[in-house]
DNA sequence: AAAAGGTGTTTGGTATACAATTTTACCATT
DNA sequence: AATGGTAAAATTGTATACCAAACACCTTTT
């Protein structure tokens, strides 16, 4: 008999216990996107572990997971800091990202099921419905989600897994974005662009329409003020 | 003046002060590249850290960061895994390198100095001039050098990371293609191109010659024998 | 004999204690 | 007052002990 008849609704969820560190470090890269953690802060290992109530050693490997995704900077003996990429860095950022995605939208021309197409579709739907004054996060969220959308498609977990590093690498960069109303009605215009070359199964305009999306962005993030920290 | 005589495996490479973590992550790479840990070898923590000479804490931290690169599954409560990517897996690699390469290609033309074209140039040149019988890994070593070469002609440190990163999962599936004398002579052949296109400064020829070196390999290693471990 | 269940060993997960390093603050010197 | 050095404090790096979950083997039960 099982001692944890609770666990079976769980089972059907596929949900795997996680470890400390991996909630600490899903924990800390929301606190980071979401800018509570901003840019350059310094992160004591002893005080953050106090405040996620779980010790060092877990809190570490959490740290060292972000490291990884460039989201913290980690220096020997020093204290990690929070990322602060450069605007030269940021574009460069730009620059592989759509790359990713100009390969993903080849690759959803070739492999997307109709009912991945229709997911993007439905996603855009509710996109260009949306009012002006709407909030800036459920557009943007909407936005990502076009875009993850088309990943998805290209059906590459490689890729994919690619694609969401760069994406909470530029986070900031182009949250700050979607809340301008200019940059709104550019994006609903190239995701038009996007969806209808991707319907049409056409790879290389696909893909162009996805690189000049990202190349917009890029220059978009350009006048943002820099000096911002 | 040392106190604690315990420490002493790897002075060698002590010119910057490496944590043991960063020590026995270097450590690691090597050994599940040149094939001393085979993909799918269960790894234990306790027997690693005997055999690397340190405690568990550290090598803990040095695994989650190959984890983070995908170079060693780690699955919770279970024993970490070295990776033994499918052959689908691998194909979605290179699709993936494919694109970063003919990003590098096409920043290449537009930002490499005079003296970085040298450079690939020396290393070509060097290349073609292996004969037949030389070891693999002297030639697969250059071949590496050839791209690297032309990542860092990018001048993109996103580009660079994450190329390594996948020269890093790819390692043994080119490795292995480099032993086949059939494809050293491709190799040459496309490198050459490329380098063409490179040198005239030609973005979307250096993008295509660069792109169809890549599927080069990634056909290459279908044909592979898939079941060898 | 086969299957279910229990027990012991192995292994990863976490907390904590200690060592080594860096940072900070203070004092002496110029 | 500015500067340099040195000691104390704070912080990161590492080792170790303990806990809980997983696995293998054996016993028990049918």
């Amino acid at each position: 008999m099982k001692k944890n008849g609770l666990a079976n609704l769980d089972d059907d969820l596929a949900v795997e216990r996680m470890s400390l560190a991996e909630i600490a470090a899903e924990r800390l890269r929301e606190l980071i996107l979401i800018g509570k953690l901003p840019p350059g802060q310094p992160l004591s290992e002893r005080e953050l572990s106090e405040r996620l109530r779980i010790s060092r050693t877990p809190l570490r490997e959490a740290i060292r997971e972000l490291a990884a995704e460039r989201l913290i900077d980690v220096l020997p003996n020093r204290r990690p800091q929070v990322a602060d990429p450069s605007l030269e860095h940021i574009e460069d950022l730009f620059d592989v990202q759509a790359a990713l995605e100009a390969l993903a939208g080849r690759l959803f021309t070739k492999r997307a099921t109709q009912e991945q197409i229709d997911e993007l579709v439905a996603i855009h739907e509710r996109f260009s419905k949306f009012p002006d004054d709407c909030e800036p996060l459920k557009f943007f969220r909407t936005d990502m989600a076009f875009h993850s959308a088309i990943v998805r498609g290209a059906d590459n977990v490689a890729l994919a897994d690619t694609h969401r590093q760069y994406n909470a690498a530029l986070f900031r960069a182009r949250f700050m974005s979607s809340r301008q109303l200019r940059w709104r009605d550019i994006t609903i215009a190239e995701h038009t662009e996007i969806l209808d070359a991707l319907c049409a199964r056409d790879a290389e305009r696909s893909a162009a329409a996805l690189t000049t999306h990202l190349m917009s962005g890029r220059a978009n993030q350009r006048m943002l003020d820099p000096d911002a920290d």
